[in-house]
DNA sequence: AGTCCACAGGAAGGCTTGGTTA
DNA sequence: TAACCAAGCCTTCCTGTGGACT
């Protein structure tokens, strides 16, 4: 036992573990080069290039599939940019912002607050009038005069949200005299723009970037490229890296997916003290990586929403009609001795467990006997059992 | 050929929480 | 202190609709 204790904490000691740089697979990090991408980087570069002329630059849209590098290489582009900016003393901001991202810059005010805040003003999260913080943000952007490039991440959450807020955006530099405005927008959903009026659809896709997604082969690179630095010498072999490429290449070409596989991996074989990365880590990963997403997402269920899952749990059937589903919540609910919420409500629940991959849902016609909506748990990976688990003790 | 079911899902607005400012 | 403010959660009210049935 204490043998067991002392192999694993000379093995860390010794330094030889596993990872020499962890962080450089961290999806954080921006490796100094992105293999398969020089074309993307080289088009973005043309179309930003006129902001070290103090021209404004088009409005970009940038699309593809999740993980194919789109944010990489925008930052990529950014930071030298930046750099170039920096020694020629040209006054370009490269601003990055992440609309997606929950309570930070998902609404038309936190948006305009996170640009003061980048600019070096304090806005509180809430208690003054949206105008007011646009106001600010005007006046912030007049009086440091630059050319702004703003990357608005994520772009489609905004679309839906609030397309007021990418209408004004669009048209601020109308009310600009010191500085111009870019707007650079990504996102994974190429069809979310035409949702929005087409003046603002057009403006802000003056030009466009497309990200096909990466074949297996691509992936490997990418991974061997990143974990080079990263991998003590001999601990990961060819084969290794390839499964993860491959199972990636799978899920429509997910370098994100691919650097976390790997990354899960080699932290499984670090807490087995095995000297190497080998492919039953790999597997174990892919079990693991899609478990620990679906298990925090539940952890963190309010009542209502586990009531609602315990209910189609419970009506043990594979597929279910909304209606069916609503009646078992209600019986459940007041068993546990809660107001039920109303079926619309419950109908919008069941949207955001579709939208989390938890179930999947179809409407259809019964003809006399009306639409509804069929529910049925998704498929991949034992869903049904892992929400099954999490519910026994409701 | 037309009816009409039973629900889907949009719109608007209320209530609550956690904040600001004068 | 009172008067505002943003946003999340939820209800109420409503319009739209595919296709079995007549
Ligand atoms: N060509 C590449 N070379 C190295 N790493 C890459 C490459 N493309 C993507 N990545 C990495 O994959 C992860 C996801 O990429 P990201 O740019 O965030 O995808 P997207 O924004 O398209 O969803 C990031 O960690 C990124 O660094």
């Amino acid at each position: 036992m204490s043998d067991d204790i002392e192999k694993i904490f000379s093995f860390y000691a010794s330094g030889s573990s596993i990872f020499v740089r962890k962080d450089f697979l961290q999806s954080s990090y921006i490796p100094a080069e992105l293999p398969h991408r020089e074309g993307q980087v080289k088009q973005l570069a043309q179309m930003l290039a006129p902001s070290l002329r103090l021209e404004k630059p088009s409005n970009i849209f940038v699309y593809g599939k999740p993980g194919t590098g789109k944010t990489a290489v925008t930052l990529f582009v950014g930071a030298h940019l930046n750099k170039t900016a920096q020694e020629k003393g040209i006054p370009i901001k490269f601003l990055y912002i992440n609309t997606g991202l929950k309570k930070v810059a998902d609404t038309e005010y936190r948006l305009y607050a996170y640009i003061c805040r980048m600019l070096g003003d304090f806005v509180p999260d809430t208690g003054i009038p949206t105008h007011t913080v646009f106001e600010r943000m005007l006046h912030l952007l007049e009086s440091n005069p630059a050319m702004y490039l703003v990357v608005l991440d994520e772009i489609d959450v905004l679309i839906d949200k609030s397309p007021d807020t990418l209408y004004t955006l669009s048209r601020i530099n109308s009310e600009l005299k010191n500085s111009k405005l870019s707007i650079i927008g990504i996102t994974n959903n190429v069809n979310a723009i035409n949702s929005l009026d087409s003046r603002t659809k057009s403006s802000l896709s003056e030009e466009e970037l497309l990200f096909p997604p990466y074949d297996a082969n691509q992936l490997c690179d990418i991974l061997k490229e990143r974990s080079d630095a990263c991998f003590s010498p001999g601990v990961l072999d060819d084969s290794v890296v390839m499964l993860c490429a491959a199972s990636a290449a799978r899920e429509h070409g997910d370098a994100r997916r691919a650097l976390e596989l790997l990354r899960i991996s080699a932290e499984l074989a670090e807490r087995e003290t095995s000297l190497k990365v080998l492919k039953k880590h790999v597997n174990t990963a892919i079990g693991k990586l899609y478990t620990d997403k679906v298990h925090t997402f539940l952890k963190t269920l309010p009542d209502h929403q586990k009531m609602v899952l315990k209910s189609i749990i419970e009506l043990d059937k594979p597929m279910a009609y909304t209606r069916e589903i609503y009646d078992k919540y209600v019986e459940t609910v007041s068993k546990a001795g809660l107001k039920e919420l109303t079926m619309r409500r419950v109908l919008d629940i069941l949207a955001e467990f579709e939208a989390e991959g938890i179930v999947r849902t179809n409407v259809i016609s019964r003809g006399r006997y009306g639409r509804t909506k069929i529910v049925e748990f998704a498929t991949v990976d034992n869903i049904k059992e892992q929400v099954e688990k999490l519910l026994v003790n409701l």
